[in-house]
This record gives C-alpha cells, sequence and structure tokens, in this order.
DNA sequence: CGGGTGATTGAGCCCGCTCAACTCTCGTGG
DNA sequence: CCACGAGAGTTGAGCGGGCTCAATCACCCG
C-alpha cells in the first residue's frame, strides 16, 4: 500500500486543530503553539511513510516511535541517511520532490504539516523563514558528520559515534534504548549487521558499554569518548 | 599564516564596490547585481581561507579556482566534506563557528561577504532568506548523495561518481580538468590515493574515460552511467 | 643535472565481508 | 502444555577488496 495515496483520503478526519493526547510534546511546527498546527497521523513498524522521488507535499514531526530515512541503490544496497527521533523534523526538503524514503522503525505517531502552508508562513514571516533555515542547516551539519565517519573511522570507531550521538539526541544520557535493528545501524554506518554485532561485543570487553540487552545500552561516555579521541 | 586574522588588514585597501576584471562573473552574492556586494580577494595554492572551529564572519562566492573543505581527526586522517568550484559559495555555516576548515586547491579568487551583512539582508528581504534557505538545502542533498557514496559503493564506483558529479559541475561536458591531487581525490571519497589511481586506470581499460594527462579527462558519459546503474 | 612532487603499478597483508552454525525470544497452533 | 517456525542476534572460519609499503616514472623548477 503506497502512504501517499492514502494520505488524501486518511486526512480528512484528522484535519484541523488537534487538541488530543499528545503528552508532553506540543503541537507547533517549531514546538511553539501559536504558530501552525499539524495532523496527528500513526504509522506501523516498517510502514512507508513517503517514498523516494514521491513529490514532497507533507512535512512530519515525530510525536513517538522512530523513524529511518534511505536511499536504494538499483542492485538493492541500503544506506540509511538519518535516524529521526521525537520531536525531530524529516521530510522537510527544499526540492519539490523528496530524495529519500522514509519508514516508520517502531510503531510511530507524526504530526503532519502541509509544506504549502509552512512555505506561505515562511514568506510572511522572517523568524520562521529563519527557523526552517537553521533546521535544515543543522541537517546538513550532521550529514557532514555522517560523511566524516563513512569516510574515515573504522567499525568499532563509527559504532561507538552512533551511541554517543544518539545518546546526545535522547532521554537519559547514559541509557539507550535501541529502537532499530542490527541491520539498520548497519545500512546507517555502512557496514555489515555482523561487524555491528562485533563491534558492539568489542566495545562491551573494552568496557565503554554494557549490553543489558541486545537493545538496551548503558554507556560508559567517558571511556567511550576517550577511545574515539574525538 | 593564519588567513583569517590577515583579513581585517588586507581588507582595506580592497573594500566597497569592486568593479575590476571578474570576468563573465556577477558580483552578487546571489549572482544577480543588485542586491548585496563583495570584496575581491585571493589566495595562493594551498593556502588556508579559514580554520576548523573559527569564528564565521565572512561567506565566499569563488570567482576562479578551486577550494577544499575538509575535517581532520586528532590522529591526522583528513576527510574532504566538499569541493567548490567557480560560481559556487562555500563558509556559509547558519552556526556562529565553521565546522570545516577551507583551503584553496590551486590559485583561487573569492568575492567575500560579511556574514552580519548577509543576515540582516536575509532579516528585511524574504526573497533572500529563501534563497539562503535553498543554497544550504542544495548543500545538504550533495553531502546525502556523498553519503551514499561512502556507505555503499565499491571504490571504482566512488569515482566514477566522483567524475559524473564534477562534470555536471564545470565547463564543457564531458572534458574535466581536475583542479585537486589524487590525494585530494582520495580523502573525498575515503579511499587512499593508490586506489584511486587504480580505480582510473580501471576505468580507462573499460572504456568508461581516457586519460590524456593525470589531470585531464575525456569522459564518456554513456558509459559510465551504465556502469554505475545510476 | 639533481631534487621534489605527483602519479602509476606491483606485492603482500589486514579489516571487514561472506557464509554458516547456533542461540534466544516470541508468537502460533496442535 | 509443548512443538514449531520465524526473526533477531552472536560468533566462528575463510575470503577478498582496498590498504600498506615500496619501486619506478614523469614532470617541473632550481
Amino acid at each position: 500500500m503506497n502512504a501517499h495515496t492514502t494520505h488524501h483520503d486518511l486526512f480528512r478526519p484528522l484535519s484541523g486543530c488537534v487538541f488530543a493526547d499528545a503528552g508532553t510534546m506540543s503541537f507547533g511546527f517549531f514546538g511553539g503553539c501559536s504558530e501552525l498546527v499539524g495532523s496527528s497521523f500513526s504509522y506501523a513498524a516498517d510502514e512507508e511513510i513517503f517514498g523516494e522521488d514521491e513529490h514532497a507535499d507533507y512535512v512530519y514531526r515525530i510525536v513517538s516511535g522512530a523513524v529511518r530515512t534511505c536511499r536504494i541503490l538499483a542492485d538493492g544496497r541500503r544506506q540509511i541517511i538519518g535516524f529521526h527521533m521525537p520531536g525531530e523534523v524529516f521530510g522537510c526538503a527544499a526540492t519539490e520532490h523528496h530524495r529519500t524514503s522514509a519508514e516508520a522503525i517502531t510503531d510511530t505517531r507524526v504530526l503532519v504539516f502541509e509544506r504549502s502552508q509552512l512555505e506561505r508562513l515562511a514568506s510572511h514571516n522572517v523568524e520562521a523563514a529563519c527557523r526552517l533555515w537553521a533546521m535544515t542547516a543543522r541537517d546538513l551539519e550532521q550529514a557532514e558528520e555522517h560523511v566524516l565517519t563513512l569516510g574515515r573511522r573504522s567499525a568499532v570507531e563509527r559504532v561507538g559515534a552512533f551511541l554517543l550521538d544518539l545518546d546526545d539526541r535522547a532521554g537519559v544520557a547514559g541509557t539507550i534504548d535501541l529502537p532499530m535493528t542490527r541491520r539498520d545501524i548497519a545500512d546507517y554506518l555502512g557496514l555489515t549487521l555482523e561487524t555491528v554485532s562485533r563491534s558492539l561485543s568489542q566495545l562491551q570487553s573494552d568496557g565503554a558499554l554494557v549490553l543489558s540487552d541486545a537493545r538496551r545500552i548503558a554507556l560508559h561516555r567517558r571511556v567511550l569518548s576517550r577511545m574515539l579521541q574525538t
């Protein structure tokens, strides 16, 4: 099923102001409450949110869950471009069409905003335009860090840097609940799932972390930072 | 010598409107003539334009030559984040400080704009703000393509994709004059200079290009595109 | 001429990939 | 209740693409 074509059908009953159970998350696009208001929407684990080359009509802000954006080569090789966590925005390209696909990693709830409305807001409101720019610039910063990691770091260093980044972005510092599989991590870091698994074991035996469960990691940030000589 | 500190000294005699010999290049920041006007400035080959973590006071547009932006790890490993060709803008981070250094590859002439002026312009002029956003978005697009290349392509594919990209961006289609060394290309593609050299030889024997000189390449775009199954 | 830098090519090695075996968990159904 | 299968993860053994080290060549500038 194509998530794009269903938007038009499924949006109607949800459109307008949504004031129900979003927990501590605010509804506005930029995190405040006074500007654009989005429609709540849910995706099951592994469901496609939008596809590569699809027309970019909507922009998304994650309420709960996690999302991956991917590019696929003709022969099936997959590169995950980014992971997106609660509070973060994705799908905000400046181009007419998306250059990645996006899929929910776990069951995920998002706020959906119409791109046209966002553009209208930006063309009136200078502050909104600047915040849009800042968001894209932040994505660029992350992409450049990603390039450094893929170009010049070893497998263990990649996994370590990935965990530090994830820890910076979510929940309690030092405790990570991975929403994604080893294969997802591998496709993000340009490795195989076996190498990711071996690197995690290596980091554990080096005392940089403890794997209580396969998806639950206690990070020793000091040790890890020193290992990466960041 | 630190290029940053010399700006303040060397800028004075060049400040104000510059109407001399810029060839076909216009002076305005965005390519038009009616907005911001920059100061012309030159750098010798391998001269640093700005350093990592330096305060981002200026934004640059290349008139002639070529520029690389780099990140260096503590142990000396270098990753080139991007190459910039005539007409392109670099140094336009949204952060207070640069996250890369920038160096002239060959003798390079640039137009220098004050960031503060650019920001002032963007805060008045919605179109300028949008074009700034579009520029950053374009950089992001390139960075994400770079991530795909580094994460999931083989050595020969990386070199091929690099050449196609370079050919798209400069001069006569199908003819490339490389301004950078094999080592620069290697540090951009996450390879070694030997592997870049071997990949070029391989591509030549596969009929995807002809190396008339080490720095001069005749591309057979059809053959190359098909090889990369883009 | 010699010295230096950039590029090419060869030989051997190693990190990460491939293939495979095994474990563990979880959900389903007899 | 256990049996079974599917998916996720770990670990081992061997292979190979790209790295390392080294030799050689071309070219430029003194």
